[in-house]
DNA sequence: TTCCTGGCAT
DNA sequence: ATGCCAGGAA
């Protein structure tokens, strides 16, 4: 039996059964599939769910805001994902008429969709024979074929793309894809694949050689940036000082705490004295200080500590426009990192 | 603690 | 080539 074969076979029997394999509404499958992006499927799966009951359609996606969208996307990370939704929703309205395309060519056209996320959706809605190529799919392969290229050098991506398209079965793309991935994800997992029950195994190259352990091969990513991050609470009269976080750096578009930030740590009672604390508060007294609180990103180590003050409301200057007073109460609404949620729901609670 | 996983945009 | 996020595993 072919490698093709011998994979759907394993999957028509191991199969888990997930809410948007039993559709091939390509807006539901674009939901699930944005939010798989770099997630797993047991913390996906909830926030799915959320999407489909409050959006069933892409008419009610696209007529919510982006503070919405990013409220419901709270937790998830990858912030962009849920801001290029937002965009690419208002874009099948305008320009699909609602329809969500179903085609690659089209697909590939829209924010946040790039060359798995189409091949995904056309294949599920459309069985459009386009081969996906994601992680688990790189792993498998680099495995079963011994392909010792790293996965995440610039050429990786052709190679993979290449041979998965020779191997996908033309008469059933959709299953075809799903089963790469299932197989990839349950039996080919990254750390102790079960090798011992793997219908590959006799003419698995990297178990043959012994590789299991070292496929596939993948360059080593650089070292990230500490960033120190000073966070002011100021409450007064059950308001909270916030902050809406603008382009060109981490977290775009999301709430957080008034921030001063250094090069290196800093004692809070440093802090209060810089000038970018001055601008915003004047004099004020620290009641209390937390942290610090380590916050690991891909590139970037976020040391944080949370500086509560005292002062009188009247004497903020609210200058930098994107500062403002929150009611409490609004918070839940106003979608925040996890390193600041985290630490107000701890804090005010 | 540290390490690792996971698509897209620029 | 590099930045974006969170959480599970080691």
């Amino acid at each position: 039996m072919s490698f093709i074969d011998e994979v759907i076979g394993w999957y028509l029997v191991n199969k888990r059964d997930l809410p948007w394999r039993n559709t091939t509404d390509p807006y539901i499958i674009w939901l699930s599939e944005i939010i798989l992006q770099q997630t797993r499927v047991e913390q996906g799966l909830p926030y799915f769910y959320r999407f489909a009951e409050k959006y069933p359609s892409v008419s009610e996606f696209a007529a919510a805001t982006e503070d919405e969208i990013l409220n419901l996307w709270q937790g998830l990370g990858y912030y962009s994902r849920g801001r290029n939704m937002h965009r690419t929703a208002q874009m099948v309205m305008e320009d699909h008429a609602g329809y969500f395309p179903k085609k690659y060519d089209e697909l590939i056209k829209l924010k946040g969709v790039g060359e798995y996320t189409a091949a995904a959706i056309s294949s599920f809605a459309a069985n459009e024979a386009k081969a996906v190529v994601d992680g688990n799919v790189f792993r498998l392969l680099a495995r079963y074929f011994g392909i010792e290229e790293p996965i995440n050098s610039p050429k990786a991506k052709r190679v993979f793309t290449a041979l998965a398209n020779e191997l996908i079965d033309e008469k059933n793309p959709a299953t075809s894809n799903q089963a790469l991935m299932e197989f990839g994800s349950l039996q080919c997992r990254p750390k102790n694949p079960l090798c011992g029950s793997c219908p590959l195994q006799p003419d698995c190259e990297a178990f043959k050689k012994g590789l299991t352990d070292i496929l596939p091969l993948k360059l080593k990513k650089q070292v990230s940036r500490n960033r120190y991050f000073s966070y002011v609470l100021l409450l007064s009269d059950g308001k909270i000082l916030l902050n809406k976080r603008g382009p060109n750096d981490i977290w775009q578009n999301l709430y957080e705490l008034p921030l001063i930030e250094t090069t290196e740590a800093e004692d809070a009672l440093n802090i209060v004295s810089t000038q970018g604390f001055r601008d915003m508060f004047g004099r004020a007294e620290i009641k209390s200080v937390y942290g610090p609180v380590r916050h690991v990103l891909s590139h970037q180590k976020i040391h944080a500590q949370f500086i509560v003050i005292d002062t009188i409301a009247g004497q903020v200057d609210l200058k930098k426009d994107s500062l403002f007073f929150a009611d409490i109460a609004q918070l839940e609404h106003l979608a925040q990192p996890k390193l600041i949620f985290s630490f107000l729901k701890k804090f005010l609670n």
